[in-house]
DNA sequence: CTACTCCTTAAAGTTCACTTTAAATTTATA
DNA sequence: TATAAATTTAAAGTGAACTTTAAGGAGTAG
């Protein structure tokens, strides 16, 4: 079963100019061209752009994707250097689901600050609450939040 | 206690010229001035930097936090508009952590992948394993991602 | 007072990842 | 076979978030 572009923009969800974009900087070495050097994508090409998808997802560049396409490549030589930059890849994202859990509880703080606020028509009266006052799961929120967010005394 | 924008940089690892651009656009309007125009960064403005960087990290744009900012300035009135904003913000973050667990549920496979591959030396007999002779955990890990990734078959 | 460091602004430059445009070619449809 | 739709390329344009540069002003140590 072959693809032409546009079925794989479908597929994908990516424009088929950014498709074309993506092979020009080196990242579909596999995708064959018919007569007329029109592309014909594979259901392998399909899982090297969900692979694409996923390297992407981690923080990689499309110079970093590039280089890794070119050690796979190479073959087992670089098998080391593709091990390596795995490793690294998977620290990063396991950092970044650290900080987007952090961010999570700042914002849930915020939602449930503001839930409070619109009921009463008034930030300040929120502000001016007492931990005591807030539902317990706010107040463990609030505490391990270290910082005060937009209360009166350290806003202006 | 007042801080130059040097101590600002240390104290939050920010370069001074990004300070800089982030007051231009607006982000800090709390920020007083010393007579020569010197800006005189206070504790309370060292909590909306913290405060910018979550929004951040939850993946709003300069602008958006500077409509937020508007939006403070603004008042009660603008409560609930506030409200919308950090609802959509929290599921949008929920959403990206699901997504680079999935990213990571990859990047776990594909080092298991290459450990033993560099045991081998060798990729192809790791692609040619049958799952059964994979470790629990990464051969649910593999059912898992659906997809094959790397596999003679499927990548040429 | 001088020298030095740090601060200021405006404006131009950079990087990244596309996106758009234009012109030509190929393929599919009537 | 004519025409319309889709494909191709190279090149220019875009938007976001800085970063760098240049030129000048402020504060401090000797």
């Amino acid at each position: 079963m072959l693809y032409t572009i546009k079925d794989v923009s479908k597929k994908t969800g990516l424009p088929a100019p950014t498709l074309r974009y993506y092979d020009k900087e080196g990242l579909l070495p596999f995708v064959n061209r018919g007569n007329g050097g029109i592309r014909r994508f594979q259901e392998t090409d399909l899982v090297w752009l969900k692979v694409i998808e996923c390297l992407k997802a981690s923080g990689l560049q499309i110079k970093d994707i590039k280089r890794y396409i070119d050690l796979f490549i190479q073959g087992d030589e670089t098998l080391e250097e593709r091990r390596q930059m795995f490793y690294t890849q998977k620290e990063s994202v396991e950092k970044e689901i650290k900080l987007l859990k952090e961010t999570l509880d700042l914002l849930t703080y915020k939602c449930w600050l503001y839930d409070t606020a619109v009921e009463l028509g008034n930030l300040e009266a929120v502000e001016n609450m007492s931990e005591d006052e807030m539902p317990p799961q706010i107040k463990k929120l609030k505490t391990k939040l270290k910082f005060d967010c937009c209360s009166k005394k350290e806003v202006p």
